[in-house]
RNA sequence: GGGCGAUUAGCUCAGCGGUAGAGCGUCUCGUUUACACCGAGAAUGUCGGGGGUUCGAUCCCCUCAUCGCCCA
């Protein structure tokens, strides 16, 4: 016998073990069903599990047991990134608490760190996957420093560098002075920054007491500055184009230029240039012939390049220094507050400085035109499909990525060095050593480059390195590309973008041919979920406390399509109660020993009952997969939660009592069999989005079952099992019960009172739906007796109105008149207001002209319907008159 | 500044060219042999404002407002 309550401690792990030593994550590469693929996002290896995490992953393990069931041969890839930065920060702070920094150890003993440290911890998220219930393949898991996909990166980087494709470029880069290494772009946020914006005087040459004044939020690179822009179109500065101003505090001769990029609109329209340390600035100088002088060294404090007094200091110092210098001088003007974005490290959280470096870089623009076109051509289609707009807009402005990064945690370039700087890009350093002798005619030292690559950079390989490739693998064969990405849409630039190039280039072909864009978990009043918030809800707090199926069951009945989640925690507690309601239905399923019987075919049912139920069922099932296979989880959910609890629970179960105690014993054993195939059948559905009580239920429902739920297979029944004549009866049935139950409840009848029912008026069919269901209607409604009524309506009842049927409840001297009146009035206002409303339609010509004849026909019967009603109410009220 | 999204019951959210829905919460009743993490019943909405298209708009279009996100 089952416990009175589901307790998902006592179970989940037990699962877990038993489908994983089993076999039943294991995709089958030799299997002749077709294959079904999801690439998991590997989770950063320094991760834990976060409610972000705890969406992807329910949904992608959703989408991965459904198509077990069906049959498919489902590969679902785990691993996780190596989160170069982010890694290597984690061991440096480590060291630090023994008072080392990573330079005491060198390189090769801090990677020997590393490793150390990602065999103990890096392990944290895939344990705390598994408490989620999810079903990926371990036994292929892969993590993106492995040897083979590590193999993978090296051929990439050779590759494209022969294809031109990467080169190494001295460019303005986002430097982040506390990591001390270059990052790419997106690893850049904008912060708002409540800052100054500084006039300062710079005086023209030759001409004394005349000025030009500039604004600026950064006084301090006023040092490096090489040049002053104008607008050519500001009559204001028109005369001084050519000249030249004598840069305050530096005494450099510097020129005045035209250039668009001054904004005369914009502070005093004249903007000073420092081509080093400003993106901006960098392409006035390109344009302009100005030179760029580097005045920071790789902690954002300034060099030697600068007078004497300034060398040494921080950025920050500097800027307060050259403030007060100018003032001194007189040659400050005013200082605006203002308000801007400033650039910040999204690992440091320091502001970026750009900064003049060599670094590698990417040709993406080149390759992201196959990857555009393969989006537009519909070959990888993103649902919701607005994100393809995201995605577009990136990709049609996209800049050449910076890879290079300069730690040490990461696949360091593939790139040597001769001695007068030549270099040799190779796979291996063999390769790379016979190249060089060649070429410098012989044997030649060389150094390799010391950089690493971008984690992204390997994560974009991840749909086919994880597949084996560059070996011809039958994994590569067979899983390639792959079917569906499930992700959050912040990751659309760093990650999907990426892999469309890289699957593109080297595999000819998209890596996946859906995208599904997920929403982000925000908490209830819709903030986002941060630390410095303490507003973060932990998946596993939820977990230990409603059960791992409640969270997963929580998450995809709210993962509508383009919308955020708003996470509240008594909506995992509603979902709580239905894993217990479920739990005792199968309780109840158990006690009343409804077990499933074999080869039992739900087909040429004699009760009405068992007709409908299944036939509710087989819709059930459809509208389930079609909502899966359309991404729409909450409908899957929605439709899931209802049938089991509005339909199987809430009715069914009841309506069978009568026949389960009853004497027809044919028709109890077929009942019987029936609500074991129902529960069962419900089982399977609810298994992909809760599949620890389901397992757990359906191994008590029935001894030596021959496999696992989850190897179990989806349920298909055809539209046959739809049976409308039991639908409309049992419709009716319901109906009735709750009219009676309304009337009861609001003439404040005790439920223990058992009264009759007369059925005025009633035709043939529904006189013989009253014989087949009367046992069901009593004991639902609580009533004495239900029968046709002959003669007249008895004095002081209740009335109310069920198609052509008046319903009957002779409560005389029970019933409060007034309050009988009351409801009766309001009853029938509401049905004369629909006529009134229908009425005004149908007497519109161009309505009845132009509406589709379906359309007038459904408000005739409306109208009908609602008249008939309205008849009969009125007369039960004229009764009542005194 | 550009783009995207949202605005529906007290709350959280579905829905959608032709009866406005769910869950939670609220109120009333309930020791019916699965379940109080339950059952029965009830109340609650000018579907953000204003225009337009249409026989008909919560839904489509325009506009405004408010909020959120992304990009500059």
């Amino acid at each position: 016998m089952l416990e009175k309550t589901y307790r998902p401690a006592e179970v989940e792990e037990k699962h877990y073990r038993l489908w994983e030593e089993s076999g039943a994550f294991a995709a089958d590469t030799t299997s002749n069903a077709r294959p079904y693929t999801i690439m998991m996002p590997p989770p950063n290896v320094t991760g834990s599990l976060h409610m972000g995490h705890a969406l992807t992953f329910t949904l992608q393990d959703l989408l991965i047991r459904y198509q077990r069931m069906r049959g498919k041969d489902a590969l679902w890839q785990p691993g996780t990134d190596h989160a170069g930065i982010a890694t290597q920060m984690v061991v440096e702070r480590n060291l630090s608490a023994e008072g080392k920094t990573r330079h005491d150890l060198g390189r090769d003993r801090f990677i020997d760190k590393v490793w150390e440290w990602k065999a103990e911890s890096g392990g944290t998220i895939t344990r705390q996957l598994r408490r989620l219930g999810a079903s990926p393949d371990w036994g292929k898991e892969r993590f993106t420093m492995d040897e083979g996909l590590s193999k993978a990166v090296r051929k990439v980087f050779v590759e494209l560098h022969r294809q031109g494709l990467i080169y190494k470029d001295k460019r303005l880069v986002n430097w982040d002075p506390k990591l001390h290494t270059a990052i790419s772009d997106l690893e850049v946020e904008q912060r708002e920054i409540k800052g100054n914006l500084w006039h300062f005087r710079y005086p023209i040459e030759g001409e004394e007491g005349r000025w030009i004044v500039v604004a600026t939020t950064r006084p301090e690179t006023m040092l490096g500055d090489t040049g002053v822009a104008v607008h050519p179109e500001d009559e204001r500065y028109r005369d001084l184009i050519g000249k030249h101003v004598v840069l305050p505090l530096v005494g450099r001769r510097i020129p005045i230029v035209a250039d668009e990029y001054a904004d005369p609109e914009t502070g005093s329209g004249a903007v000073k240039i420092t081509p080093a340390h400003d993106f901006n600035d960098f392409e006035v100088g390109k344009r302009c012939g100005l030179e760029a002088i580097n005045i920071m060294d790789r902690d954002a404090r300034l060099t030697d390049a600068v007078p004497e007094a300034y060398r040494g200091l921080d950025r920050y110092e500097a800027r307060k220094k050259v403030v007060a210098d100018l003032e001194a001088l007189g040659l400050l003007e005013t200082i605006e507050p203002h308000t801007h974005m400033v650039p910040h490290g999204d690992r440091s959280g320091v502001a970026i400085e750009p900064w003049l470096t060599d670094q590698w870089y990417v040709d993406a623009a080149t390759l992201a035109k196959p990857a555009i076109e393969a989006v537009e051509s519909g070959r990888t289609v993103f649902v919701p499909k607005q994100w393809e707009n995201t995605y577009f807009e990136w990709m049609r402005n996209i800049q050449p990525w910076c890879i290079s990064r300069q730690i040490w945690w990461g696949h360091q370039i593939p790139a040597w060095y001769g001695p007068d700087g030549t270099v040799f890009v190779e796979e291996t350093e063999e390769e790379a050593q016979a190249r060089a002798d060649a070429h410098y005619g012989a044997p030649t030292p060389l150094t390799r480059d010391a950089d690493v690559l971008d984690t992204w950079f390997s994560s974009a390989l991840w749909p086919f390195s994880t597949l084996g490739w560059p070996d011809r693998t039958p994994e590569l064969a067979r899983y390639y590309p792959t079917d569906v990405l499930v992700t959050g849409f912040d990751i659309i630039f760093f990650w999907v973008a990426r892999m469309m190039m890289m699957g593109i280039h080297f595999m000819g072909d998209v890596p996946f041919r859906t995208v599904y864009i997920h929403a982000l978990v925000r908490d209830e009043k819709g903030q986002k979920m941060s630390k410095s918030k303490g507003n973060v809800m932990d998946p596993l707090d939820l977990i230990e406390s409603y059960g791992t199926d409640a969270l997963r069951f929580t998450l995809a009945a709210m993962a509508a399509q383009g919308r955020d989640i708003k996470l509240a925690t008594n909506r995992v507690e509603g979902y709580r109660n239905f894993a217990t309601k479920l739990w005792n239905a199968a309780r109840y399923c158990q006690m009343n020993a409804c077990v499933p019987v074999d080869g039992f075919r739900p087909t040429g049912l004699t009760q009405t009952v068992n007709r409908w139920i299944v036939g509710e069922l087989a819709e059930t099932a459809r509208k389930v997969a079609e909502s899966i296979e359309a991404y729409k989880f909450n409908e899957a959910a929605g439709t899931l939660y209802q049938f089991t609890w509005g339909t199987f629970c809430d009715w069914y179960l009841e309506f069978t009592k009568p026949i389960l105690t009853g004497n027809d014993a044919p028709a109890a054993a077929e009942t019987r069999a029936t609500t074991a195939l129902v529960l069962d059948q419900i089982l399977h559905l609810l298994h992909p989005l809760m599949p620890y009580i389901t397992e757990e239920l359906w191994e008590q429902l029935a001894e030596g079952r021959a496999n696992r739920l989850i190897s179990a297979a989806w349920p298909e029944y055809g539209p046959e099992l739809v049976d409308t004549a039991a639908r409309d009866e049992m419709d009716w049935v319901v109906r009735l019960i709750s009219s009676v139950r309304s009337m009861r409840s609001e003439m404040n009848v005790p439920p223990s009172a058992q009264i009759p029912l007369m059925l005025k008026d009633a035709g043939a069919v529904s006189l013989k739906r009253l014989d087949t269901h009367r046992d069901q209607i009593l004991r639902l409604a609580r009533l004495a007796s239900a029968e046709p009524l002959a003669g007249d309506v008895p004095k002081g009842a209740v009335q109310d109105v069920l198609d052509e049927v008046t319903l009957v409840l002779p409560l005389e001297g029970v019933v409060d008149l007034d309050k009988e009146r009351a409801r009766l009035t309001k009853e029938i206002e509401k049905h004369t207001a629909e006529i009134r409303k229908i009425d005004a339609k149908l007497g519109n010509e161009q309505f009845v002209a132009k509406a589709p004849e379906e359309v007038i026909e459904e408000q005739r019967e409306r109208r009908a319907t609602a008249q008939q009603a309205s008849d009969k109410l009125r007369k039960a009220l004229e009764m009542l008159a005194r």
